[in-house]
DNA sequence: TATCATTTGTTCGTATGTATC
DNA sequence: CGATACATACGAACAAATGAT
């Protein structure tokens, strides 16, 4: 590091040196950053500046901080869950693949709500139709991982497969009652991400400078109607999802991607 | 809102009555929150007590800070691009659905560079082995989202297709090259995301507070063969990801989701 | 167990720079 | 130009967590 002389605020500054030095390799993942009154002594600078250039880098997720230890270089490629979202049939059975086996953490939780703004177009309801519901918090073991499931079960769906009296059933149950029921099945899903909320931050206990993976899943049947919500919340820095994509025999509209 | 007396640090607790007022919509979206001035008479702290819980609020997503104007809350719904990653074929003609053009922003950049400790396994080649490389900046003009696309083409699929003369060609017109040289398309493609780097904040222009879409997609041919890789980022506040799933014929191994 | 030095967290005060209107 | 509002910077003090003595 040399002496500060780029343009721009002094705190900014302060950070694109340790910033360099840390891509740079001079301080490796897990090392510790000099603390705050070395970098004060280092940069000639005050201590709300030092404190505001180590904010800066904490945001970019690029150290982490512990109270009254230290800054540390953080070691990004973390060990990270391949959650498969693909699903297998067998008859009227269905499995959802995957290496990892999620536990619950508690005791799900089922009751009931009501269509909202997103969820109710989503379904095909009306804001305000009533929903069977089920939220379970999961972990995988061997990883450490939590994910929040959610399921949400309009009563039309509920109707004749006796869904309501058991909302809090695995996924793969509601999906073999459906088909039992004669729907042929198929889903579609969104993928989203975003900075958590202060209680997602909580349950998931997710580290600072972590986003948050958002998947919505609607189970499809008969005439493509949607029975069925799931969302699923995990941390981005733990987890991915993945895909298997097979070409459809869909008219082709507009090119480039 | 009412007199702080609740724990935890003063800056937390002026944040949580702040974000108490937002989330009841006592301030709405696109309203003004009360000055930093304000706040200190509201409140009775100090200056760096009000800026420490406008910071946090700021790093939430939940308000977004103009520089000499004022803090406003954010309106969180923002308009969505929906990026359909399904596939749709007509023989051997491959096209990308959605309901966007995505027009470049750049001329692209063709490369040429060697496989990493990332991408090498993903394509079955040893770290260091030579690529074809193409850097796409797109935008969608109905939104202005902006999305980066890399595609990486080994030697080895270059070879006997054309590709290595012409790396910048669009990914519909490589996937037909590769049908038209024999091969029958399927994709594996994962989902991700992180904080954005400060190069990324700056070439998607991000706002504060967001994440970074991130998908790696994995053409395969026969016998499963790796023959091209495709990245995908662009901004999680603009776009999400769609996705179609059919049930495989595959074995089950373990169920829950 | 208790104490102490180190390090980060919180809070006050104050001054000046810069962008918006 | 001036008033308002956010940005940066310095100084000072005490609180709280950590690790070693």
């Amino acid at each position: 590091m040399g002496e500060i002389q780029r343009p721009g605020a002094l705190y900014q500054q302060v950070a694109a040196e340790i910033r360099n030095a840390i891509t740079a390799g001079e301080i490796p993942p897990g090392a510790p950053v000099p603390s705050e009154s070395q970098l004060m002594d280092r940069y000639g600078v005050s201590r709300p500046t030092v404190r505001n250039a180590v904010a800066a880098l904490r945001s970019e997720g690029l150290i982490e901080v512990i109270h009254g230890k230290g800054s540390y270089v953080r070691a990004l490629p973390a060990p990270v869950n391949t959650i498969n979202r693909s699903v297998a049939s067998t008859g009227r059975t269905f499995s959802v693949l995957g290496d990892e086996v999620w536990e619950p953490v508690e005791e799900p939780a089922a009751y009931r709500t009501t269509a909202t703004a997103v969820t109710g177009p989503q379904l095909g309801l009306d804001e305000g139709e009533a929903l069977f519901a089920c939220d379970w918090l999961l972990i995988d073991p061997k990883t450490g991982t939590r994910l929040m499931h959610r399921i949400l079960i309009p009563f039309a769906t509920a109707e004749g497969t006796g869904l309501g009296e058991a909302p809090d059933s695995q996924p793969t149950e509601i999906y073999a009652a459906l088909a039992k029921a004669g729907h042929k099945l198929w889903w579609s899903e969104t993928v989203g991400a975003r900075i958590p909320r202060p209680d997602e931050r909580a349950t998931l206990q997710l580290t600072d400078a972590t986003a948050v993976l958002h998947t919505t899943r609607i189970t499809h049947g008969i005439d493509d109607q949607a029975l069925l919500l799931e969302e699923l919340r995990v941390s981005a820095d733990r987890a991915q999802l993945a895909y298997r994509i097979t070409p459809d025999k869909a008219p082709a509209r507009r090119a480039r991607a």
